[in-house]
DNA sequence: GCAGGTTAGAGTTGACATGACTATAACCAT
DNA sequence: ATGGTTATAGTCATGTCAACTCTAACCTGC
């Protein structure tokens, strides 16, 4: 952090000698609903890429971290909370992302079970949960390189859920073991054996705890499921593994 | 991107009205020296944390990208090149993080098979080599929050070596099974055994391909190793599962 | 040149994980 | 009651992997 090209004093150094940098944070929100992965997103009510679809974010305060600036914008812009959960995946700062001006953005990603209600800010035309299908297939056109963002927000996601227990993040305190393979096969956009799923949860004691408790069946019947909180070992990796991830090209 | 607390208008934005926001690059170098695993330090020839030993690194400038901010730092700190293989990892923008202004750093890693020849740069009292367990241990004391970035890096690369093919990247062009072990070891710190090693490589092809040339033995004698090339599919992976990953505590 | 030590590499075995599949239980609708 | 649906239990074959043994090919010291 010393390095000095011409005129750079790390001591002096002026940044007005320099076009202004900004820093912005940019928030990726996934959700369940409906049995599908659903994104966060706002609608621009300003230009540039006025009308288009962008994660929410915003500019970041002298005062504030990195990680208290992207919950600060999130909640402002949408009115979701997600203090806890914020992980910080990327940071994005090619010449000309923001037509504006240099903007260098920090992307933060969160897993939440139940978004509640979602406000559209001030300056943002709307707000809604929008399927990431929509979104990787090029459907649905975001602004500045947002569609990068949430590539490699996906990736991180998935990667997430067999190495870490973030899993349970996206369902509610307590669950059927068929919701919580929902959430895995969302993600990953594979099928799971549902015997195969049971026996990898049950096997060991510290994933699931069951209640005692039965869900009730939905409309279609079947036997009703029985509920379940989750564990203390989701703290410490997953238990499901991804299925081809080693498939290995000969 | 668009929320616009009080006076910031995203259009009309005016960074006279902010505190200058820097942003700049660091450099995490890791590689392999005598069986450790090292890590690339310059010591700081200017205020602030003078005579401290730091990761090499610097501004952005707005007409490049992160990543060719951290490629440019790397050389002019060290003199070492490492165009390919920087991965970037994490960013750090706390405030008072550097008491000369608001600094956000965006942290970048590479894994050199050979660093070569160290070249402290102009501002840089010193530039070496040094194993990381003395960082991790404390023994060397880093200047800013440089220590914590490195334990992220460290974290990150032991990761990466499970699920990218990083592992040949430490080691030069021809290789023998044993010295590939070791990078396993090191970054990892565990022992692995060498028959099942070797078995878990050879099995598929596509891994190493044989050179049919022998290795020297070393002066403790033994039967000559094969030496091997890195064949493609380290692209997509890497061959070894990190052991005990998965120990769950009961 | 021989003995004992060292390293590379092949083979063997058993524990365990996992995928595919079958069977049964408990609910819904009509 | 009957058939459809879902949850859960069990079976079987396969594959993975760690631990271990064994042999080949080198070194050094005598």
């Amino acid at each position: 952090m010393t390095k000095t090209p011409a005129g750079e004093s790390p001591l002096g150094y002026d940044p007005s000698q320099y076009p202004p940098f900004a820093v912005t944070v940019d928030v990726v929100i996934l959700t369940m609903l409906d049995g599908q992965l659903h994104i966060l997103l706002v609608r621009r009510g300003q230009a540039p890429f006025e009308g288009d679809w962008a994660i929410p974010g915003g500019f970041k305060r002298p005062t504030e971290t990195l990680q208290e600036a992207a919950k600060r914008e999130l909640t402002e812009e949408t009115g979701v909370d997600a203090a806890r959960l914020l992980t910080q995946f990327g940071a994005y700062g090619d010449p000309g992302r923001d037509p504006r001006m240099n903007v260098v953005t920090v992307a933060y990603l969160a897993v939440l079970r139940d978004v509640g209600a979602v406000i559209a800010g001030s300056d943002a035309a709307d707000a809604r949960l929008v399927p990431v299908t929509d979104v990787l297939s090029g459907e649905v056109d975001l602004a500045f390189d947002h569609e990068r963002i949430v590539r490699d927000a996906i990736t991180r996601v998935r990667v997430e859920l067999e190495v870490s227990g973030v899993a349970t993040a996206f369902i509610g305190v307590t669950f059927t073991l068929a919701e919580l393979r929902a959430v895995y096969e969302a993600v990953w956009g594979v099928p799971l054996d549902g015997a195969n799923f049971r026996r990898s949860i049950v096997a060991e004691e510290g994933w699931v705890i069951p209640t005692r408790r039965l869900a009730q069946p939905g409309s279609a019947g079947g036997k009703p499921a029985e509920l379940f909180r989750a564990g203390k070992l989701w703290n410490f990796g997953g238990p499901i593994r991804r299925p081809q991830l080693n498939q290995k090209q000969k």
